[in-house]
RNA sequence: GCCCCCGUAGCUCAGGUGGAUAGAGCACCAGAUUCCUAAUCUGGGUGCCGCAUGUUCGAGUCAUGCCGGGGGCACCA
């Protein structure tokens, strides 16, 4: 719709400049866009305000011209006028807005799909977690982000690709087998020693249990147990974390395992480009990469004094490969913490001529956890953490898709366990799924009054005439700039609140009828309970569209 | 010291590429159910939008500086 009123202005601005009543020039940048008083109509642009200085007349001076030379064949406004110190209003005609309405009832699941982008490959990675535990609330949140990331943008038409990087190699996963092999030792012998930072948690000691119980650490040495120890404790691991993954709606295309990285040669290729281009230097016995001249503010060590790769090189070796896989625009979904590496990163990039904005990194502020009016400090080491699994046991997964997704991913998320667990109704997510569930109500009362939607409903749709309806209309006409805002913002936590606002409006509009019957959409009038149900379809459309791109189910019944 | 995020109603937070009178949920108070699902709705808000300066027709939004909170600044992962 915004897209329509956006042509018909340049036209006839056009058309000004082409008739000489409006001084030719380039024509400035201005907004159309929804003015948050109703008074101020549908639409309101600030074009006459910008064209102002360029003109030298009065902005309101400029919108009269505009609006006296609008040629409207197609019947598009209702109304148009001069507002304020220049603006334009617009009222689009009840006769679009039906348009829409019926647009959406008839292509259904896919309405507004593939408006954006046709086709562009995007490689999204996220959640990346180390094999070294279970999933935590941080992870949650990178997963749901992520993955509706991936289902919105898929919807607009990017051809997308879902990534996790397995991080199984290097210290800390053979600080994992150690762990284990210690609970192992432990259990008869209590003072055999616990490694240095090794890990806590409970699971260590049952990936202790379930790996003696299929082979015999007694029978073998040391190093050989810490081996069988690390390999067996990061596969079971990593099919865990597939599991809650799984569970948690979150399906990856690939699983890109940082050791095969290394052990395929392709690690070694990326240094000999590097070393080619000039680009590394050996200094104090270590090995390092010149970054500081590509925006880092300082160079970096990528092979340590004691001959271990930092993971810096794999990063940079992988990412060079993402590239490499033909990708127009990479996302990367990093923890907070790791916001001192995007500097480093995109000057490695940009080392190999990748300009720096084919790297998206969005950084996921960290989730706080409070229970019983305390916050309970996260640490995967100290085994003290609140695994999705069990935040999934109380919550659900899609009262916990739905709250990760309800702010900003840059801003701290507080996550209070104990309102959550109570939160039952007053959960959002219950709130926009509700709505879905009434509507499926109404259409089984009105089957069972033998109402149904004619296949052209078009010719009714002007009996919808209530403020209500109408609001309606133009709320779920907003549905495709929120898809396209959420692809070039990458903010997915505006379709939450697109689908609050909705469903707000729409059992505002359902309590109508609970005062006044004629308002209510199955009424004796046969023509207008069919228009009223088509409405109520295009908000079960939206809706269920909505809910499915943020992975969350459209209940038929509550 | 340097870098990133945040600062908006009692609390938690939204606030397209700057627009007209800054919003929602929770909490609190008062109401609505012989009626399509009350997991709902209606009514009730005196907010230095952290502070200051600047940019301009116009700033919660942009720029700079300061204050406050959180996180990060390893040849750790």
């Amino acid at each position: 719709m915004k897209a329509r009123l956006d042509f018909l202005l340049r036209a006839t601005i056009d058309e000004c400049f082409k008739k000489g009543v409006l001084k030719k020039a380039p024509l400035p940048d201005f907004v159309i866009e929804i003015p948050n008083n109703p008074a101020h109509g549908h639409f309101a642009t600030n074009l006459p305000l910008a064209l102002a200085s360029s003109q030298h007349r009065s902005p309101r001076e400029i919108a009269t011209i505009i609006i006296d030379h609008i040629k409207d064949e197609r019947g598009l406004l209702e109304n148009s006028e001069v507002a304020g110190p220049g603006f334009i209003n617009f009222l689009i005609s009840a006769k679009e807005w039906y348009g829409i309405l019926s647009d959406i009832v008839t292509r259904k699941g896919d309405y507004d799909r593939n408006r954006v982008r046709s086709g562009e490959r995007v490689l999204v990675e996220f959640v990346s977690a180390n094999p070294t535990g279970p999933l935590h609330l941080g992870h949650g949140r990178g997963a749901a982000l992520g993955d509706t990331l991936c289902r919105v943008l898929s919807f607009c038409g990017y051809d997308v690709v879902r990534e996790f990087y397995i991080n199984d190699s290097g210290q800390q996963i053979t600080i994992l087998g150690e762990s284990i092999l210690n609970r192992f030792k432990q259990v008869n012998n209590p003072e055999y020693p616990f490694p240095e930072n090794g890990y806590h948690g409970d699971y260590v000691l049952s990936l202790a249990k379930t790996i003696s119980e299929e082979i015999d650490l007694e029978k073998l040495t040391e190093e050989e147990a810490i081996h069988v120890c690390t390999r067996k404790g990061k596969e079971i691991l990593l099919e865990e974390i597939r599991q809650d993954l799984k569970r948690f709606r979150v399906a990856f295309d690939i699983w890109y395992s940082e050791n095969e990285l290394s052990s395929s040669g392709l690690l070694e290729n990326t240094l000999e480009v590097l070393r080619g281009n000039g680009l590394l230097y050996e200094q104090d016995g270590a090995l390092w990469i010149r970054t500081a001249g590509f925006g880092d503010d300082k160079d970096r060590v990528i092979r340590k004094r004691d001959g271990q790769f930092t993971y810096f090189a794999s990063d940079i070796s992988y990412h060079l490969e993402k590239h490499n896989r033909g990708f127009a625009k990479a996302i990367d979904i990093w923890g907070a913490d790791h916001h001192g590496y995007i500097p480093r990163m995109k000057a490695a990039l940009l080392s190999h001529g990748i300009p720096e904005d084919w790297l998206s990194v969005m950084l996921i502020q960290l989730v706080k956890l409070w229970k019983g009016g305390q916050e309970i400090k996260m640490s995967k080491r100290a085994g003290n953490f609140v695994t999705l699994q069990e935040l999934l046991d109380e919550v659900g997964v899609d009262a916990a898709r739905f709250v990760f997704l309800t702010k900003n991913h840059d801003s701290q998320l507080d996550f209070d366990i104990d309102l959550v667990k109570k939160q039952d109704s007053d959960n959002p997510v219950y709130y926009v799924q509700y709505a879905h569930a009434r509507i499926c109500s109404i259409f089984r009362k009105a089957g069972d009054a033998g109402i149904s939607i004619p296949e052209k409903p078009d010719g009714l749709l002007n009996l919808l005439s209530l403020d209500e309806e109408m609001v309606l209309i133009r709320t779920m006409a907003e549905f495709p700039a929120i898809l396209a805002e959420i692809c070039k913002t990458l903010e997915p936590h505006r379709l939450t609140y697109y689908l609050t606002a909705l469903a707000s409006s729409f059992h505002r509009y359902f309590n109508l009828g609970t005062k006044i019957p004629e308002h209510r959409i199955i009424t004796p009038e046969k023509g207008l309970s069919q228009a009223r149900l088509t409405l109520a379809e295009g908000v079960r459309t939206v809706i269920t569209n909505g809910l499915r791109l943020l992975g969350i189910s459209a209940p038929q019944r509550m």
